[in-house]
DNA sequence: CTGAAAGCGCTTACAG
DNA sequence: CTGAAAGCGCTTACAG
């Protein structure tokens, strides 16, 4: 059985298309006694308004992408934070009424793929996660003349975006291990080509640089296994080290098992500090110091960012401030 | 500036929009000088076909939905399975050609605006994800007549499904601590209207009885707070206990912080052992124990049951076998 | 306030 | 192999 049609609806109310349309819409300029019949006629038949044929002719589909980044390692998704966005901005779109369609572009043939689908007017408008410098992927949804915006700093200036105060939050991390006294403070830096890695690390080995210390650095990519790694290459490099800060807690998991591996006690011999205040970090042993940004919902704001493009043409971007909690890994 | 149509297409080579229709969608038919003329006249205008346009006259959408039921306090989200099972869906419909429409459904209207969704002919198919036994949605989604998989056993028979052997798994945790020489056995069990829970902790109270040991139970909703309440409680109840097994990893790791804080050693005093086996298992201090389903993707194997349903009109459930994995914690 | 008509941008029998 | 025509199921000016 085929599903009922607007016409099925206006044959059996006996009124015309336009007036079941309009009950539908709820457009005000219809007499009560016609909805009536209109929504039983409804009711009765079970109509629902195919969803096709609208967006054909109204051109919008009151669909949102979220798009993204997910190299084929699946780093981007394997973070805790990756959930917590897509929960954050699922959320906030279904509440202004907004479908989601969720797109992972990992392989240049996906970005490909984006494209097109985007081109397609298949979504109104679009929100970015987690591009890296070096993605074409904003430049080219920039073109396509979509509002877009995105969760994260981008390095060009394509769109508004929504980001923690890397620089910030960085800096008090290392300015807490300095003010507890620490010596020969280490970091494990995120991939470099992200913009959140770069403020991080930047503001690293600036703060260290005003006290005349110097950088101890080893690179990870986000993965509690780098840093894990890394954490076993600092130990090697400086085995005196008494502080490393992880440019997010994951790396910061993956270093205190390190650590612990290699007997050194944390906090007494070194001290660790991560980034992102997720959940884990107040069940590791010892629970981990870490940077959070309070203002809550990056990925609310992002989608609150979207919406206000939407409404006034034009947004400005958003930087939100961040704080160290400290627990007793420091 | 509009985006360019069909007809555009046909203008500007100087077919009938019938042929350009035909070259865009690959068929057979076409001499190869008009395909020429076509393409060309395609990639000058930069055409990209109107989805809802062929989505209204074709039928299909080639969307699958992947419905998620998440309770308001975001329970399931915030599970690092959520994200698994979300990324290896998204990979496996993205080779199938399929786009991914993502819904929470939390609340009672959210789940209202699912219905009218699929209703609305949005997606060609759903799959379904962590519906708990009371849950309406299976039930109505059925109704609808799209093809529907669950990805967990439904505690009704409306859809095929895809599930980890709960019950083998549960079973042989178990039995490894018995192995282990523990005399106490507690368990710290997952919400019981969910099957997976039940299941877990009907297999740990079986094999228990067979050894006349009788079951020490604690309730959990499958969080790391809730695993760490539990804890606390299961010791209060039994001070004397010396091994608990956990329904999912993130209640073992709450349940490792409590033990710690009550300055138990793990596994001397207390073994433990969790189920699932995600990536932080092998971060906690001392390495947790686990179950695994080695047979991988679980969301992957739902998703090519979808496929099938497509295909073949008809599936079967499907079982995947589980095997514990033996680190420090027992 | 209501209805007949046009049209959104495609695909697909049907003739030729 | 190609094109003219119908039609997918809606919304929206336009008359009345």
């Amino acid at each position: 059985m085929r599903r009922p049609t607007l016409h099925a609806v206006a044959a059996r109310a006996g009124v015309s298309k336009s007036s079941v349309s309009r009950v539908i819409n709820g457009e005000p300029t219809v007499a009560p006694e016609i909805r009536q019949i209109v929504l039983r006629a409804v009711n009765e038949l079970g109509y629902v308004p195919n969803g096709a044929a609208r967006n054909l002719v109204t051109q919008r589909t009151n669909t949102i992408a979220i798009i993204v980044s997910d190299p084929p390692a699946g780093l981007v998704s394997d973070d805790p934070m990756f959930a917590m966005v897509v929960r954050a901005a699922s959320r906030e779109l279904e509440a202004a009424g907004k479908q989601v369609s969720l797109v992972l572009a990992g392989s240049p043939e996906s970005r490909l793929r984006v494209e097109q689908y985007v081109a397609a007017g298949h979504v109104d408008g679009a929100m970015l996660v987690s591009m890296d410098g070096a993605d074409p992927l904003p430049a080219m949804l920039a073109r396509t003349g979509i509002p877009v915006v995105s969760h994260g700093r981008l390095a060009t200036d394509l769109m508004p975006w929504v980001d923690n105060d890397n620089v910030g939050g960085a800096t008090k991390a290392v300015q807490h291990l300095l003010d507890r006294g620490r010596q020969r403070i280490a970091t494990i830096s995120g991939p470099l080509d992200m913009p959140a890695a770069q403020d991080r690390l930047a503001a690293y080995r600036d703060t260290l640089k005003d006290t005349g210390r110097r950088s101890i650095v080893a690179l990870g990519d986000f993965t509690r296994i780098s840093g894990a790694d890394a954490m076993r290459q600092l130990l090697d490099d400086d085995p005196d080290l008494d502080a490393v800060f992880a440019a997010n807690d994951l790396m910061a998991i993956g270093a205190l098992r390190t650590l612990r591996e290699a007997g050194r006690r944390v906090p007494d011999d070194v001290a660790v500090v991560g980034f992102d205040d997720i959940e884990a970090a107040s069940y590791t042993a010892p629970p981990l110091t870490t940077v959070r940004s309070p203002m809550g919902d990056q990925a609310t704001r992002t989608v609150q960012l979207l919406l206000s493009l939407f409404k006034d043409g034009s947004a400005e971007p958003v930087l939100l401030p961040t704080e160290v909690v400290v627990r007793e890994s420091s």
